[in-house]
DNA sequence: TTAAGTGCAAAATCTTTGCAAATGT
DNA sequence: ACATTTGCAAAGATTTTGCACTTAA
């Protein structure tokens, strides 16, 4: 338990190092927020829960910061509100390989990264060059289903 | 020329009309704009078109009221702002069907409606039900690729 | 020691709400 | 005439900026 959580930190300082950032304890309670939830987490929900020891103003930058380096990545609920997760493997400084799918439950509104769901192959008309698909599958998720 | 206006607004008129809306000059003014644009617009660049005309709050809530009849859908464009595009087909009220990829140029990051793309099949995990899927393809779009 | 990061205050935006006046049916 | 819609003012929410203090390297 304590061992676990020593290297989850030690992770996360590793992290922080590669990217030029120092490591500083509200970096480490982010990350460690981020990763403690199994979908992604919006700007407004992650305030509610370090608001007391974060401050708003350091919880934006922190954020812009990782996802500018690549740390995490932003995708947009069915309101527009950004969420955030970990980027899974190799995404590094503003390229961002966040190439799987997301699941957005239209119940509680929560972002699901699928890394398992493989990516479709699209077909764009004449003279649009693809660089990346953002594939947002909404429906209902598997919390919500078990309480309908 | 006149003709043609004329016609359109007539649509316009009959859409209000079938959507229980009154038909109002900020309405209809609305209405072509969004219909005059080829990618969706959002509503700061509608401000920026029609602000001297209509009332920010209006916009606000005309678009909302769109929205909601099924008049126009909203797409989220690279940086969480909402842009509009009229809905092709079926949509009524509370049940949308912009079930075709949208194209996000990333350099303009216009958002354009490709209804004649088809939607690939998704396959998701157990407990997942979908009920729709936002495809959004992000690249270089035609009118940008020229100027590269 | 010193460059980067944090917290606070304040500004700038963005979005919503309430209400009186105007408008469409 | 009546219910909707609009415009204005004001409140609320969100996001950014500036600057002095603190902290990691």
């Amino acid at each position: 338990m304590t061992k676990e959580k020593t290297e989850k930190s030690k992770d996360f300082t590793e992290l922080l190092r590669e990217n030029g950032l120092k490591v500083t304890s509200p970096r480490l309670r982010v990350l460690n927020e981020i990763t403690h939830k199994k979908a992604a987490i919006s700007q407004p929900d992650l305030e509610k829960i370090v608001g007391r020891d974060i401050d708003r103003v350091t919880l934006y930058r922190i954020l812009s910061s990782f996802e500018e380096k690549g740390i995490v990545h932003k995708i947009f609920d069915l309101n527009g509100t950004a969420t955030y997760a970990m980027c899974t493997s190799n995404c590094t400084e503003n390229h961002h390989h966040d190439q799987h799918v997301h699941f957005i439950c239209s119940v509680c509104n929560s972002v699901y990264c699928l890394d398992e769901v493989s990516l479709p192959k699209i077909t764009l008309p004449r003279h649009f060059a693809l660089h990346s698909l953002a594939i947002n599958a909404v429906g209902l998720c598997a919390n919500c289903q078990k309480e309908n």
